[in-house]
DNA sequence: GGTGGCCTAGTGGCTGAGCCACTTGACCGG
DNA sequence: CCGGTCAAGTGGCTCAGCCACTAGGCCACC
């Protein structure tokens, strides 16, 4: 496997004006109220036209950061340019442990939540998820995809779309640790045992247990990763 | 009242353009990995300059929903162009009782950490919080000063800056409901006790009766929002 | 019948010049 | 001192055009 496969992302021309501006901000020392350079001067002393500046003006304005008025300047909002959105505090690598426990946070209360308010349809919904899983692994495979319905279908029963959209936010960093933990040597026996632990739980309408029940399997699924946790950089 | 205070918000042209675009998208029922017309075709049959479509497209690119090949065309990345961040689902009031349960899970878990990993000096400023309280409702006032101080710190000491993010955009939402509880005749003194039990179990280092203490007040805070609830619109 | 190279139309990336609308602040007359 | 005016500065937007790159058809060659 040669470099011939690299990223080979040729950074458009506005990011690298993004990153000056962001440096500048940090060298000038500016804060929250500042007036940037005027978008002319930025496109001269950077040696890009006045468009490229414009469309990184324009992206740091639909982040919040910066309040463009017409005829008056562009002013910082902020103290910083630098954006430190949930999406890249999830992207380093190292913060995997951090994922976990989010998940933990995030999943207990759902499986809580789910075994109130489960209509009979999504509790269907979450049996077939687990006999889909099982059935995974009696022909098997290690489960991952019935895995991955059935705590889709639990979140989707708790009825929490903020919940949900927390969820989605670290979901990619959970579906890594999902594949890393059921390649483990009978692991996905002893988790289809958990899932169903938690299933019953919620068909009960026990939250309490469901919670309980939810809160051991992810504690389970991060015990395995973090056995296997080398630290990155 | 004339007219003359309008919402006076004049939407950027990109902004227009993004709107067409994603109707666009709708309309035509495109889907993840179709391509977008060439950037001089929407630019004539929506009346504006390319620059214009340019940086609306820069917009989405940003946002990841859209990827732009030089020379190829660009293409949709998801089945919408529509995004549904967590700031624009918290905005809906509606959404509170969903905000309390995200606290819920989110703050217990704080609690928790915070009493396994919280340094003295992280212990000594949660003490201080509380101290302010107990002055703030000695002195007359409902404490919610001291209040917000207690849980910030607290979850500061968790040492998650990924729990903290999530905290973070529900913060403004917990604020609310943090001053209408307080208000309660009676709740300060009460809030005060749970809050020095959270304090007590996290000085102990008690992982699981932080955990308790917390989930404990969190319930309490949100039984009384609750029942000064009026749903909305 | 492939197979590989070439060529061209189409497309995004970027520029430069320019006009308009709006803001700001200094200047001037009362 | 006040109020109006005006010019310079600044962002909003357009137009026209060049370049780099891609995709797909075409053709010569094997």
């Amino acid at each position: 496997m040669s470099e011939a496969l690299r990223p080979m992302v040729k950074s458009r021309l506005y990011e690298q004006v993004l990153e000056r501006l962001r440096a500048h901000v940090t060298e000038a020392g500016l804060s929250a109220g500042d007036r940037l350079p005027a978008e002319r001067d930025l496109a001269a002393s950077l040696g890009v036209s006045r468009a490229s500046v414009k469309q990184a003006i324009v992206v740091l304005e639909v982040q919040g950061l910066v309040e463009a008025r017409h005829g008056g300047g562009t002013y910082l909002v902020r103290d910083t340019l630098d954006v430190e959105p949930v999406e890249q505090l999830v992207e380093r690598r190292k913060r995997l442990p951090e994922v976990l426990e989010a998940r933990e946070a995030l999943e207990t209360k759902l499986a809580e939540l789910a075994a109130e308010r489960r209509t009979d349809a999504e509790l269907e919904t979450i049996r077939e998820a687990l006999d889909f899983m099982r059935d995974e692994i009696d022909g098997g495979d290690n489960g991952v995809e019935g895995d991955r319905r059935f705590h889709a279908a639990v979140t989707a029963a708790a009825h929490s779309s903020l919940l949900a959209e927390f969820m989605k936010t670290i979901a990619e960093q959970i579906t890594e640790s999902r594949t890393e933990s059921l390649r483990q040597p009978g692991r996905p026996s002893r988790s289809l045992a958990q899932h169903t632990a938690i299933y019953e739980a919620i068909a009960a309408g026990d939250a309490k247990k469901a919670a309980a029940a939810m809160r051991k399997h992810v504690r389970t699924v991060a015990k395995v990763r973090l056995l296997t946790w080398v630290p990155e950089d």
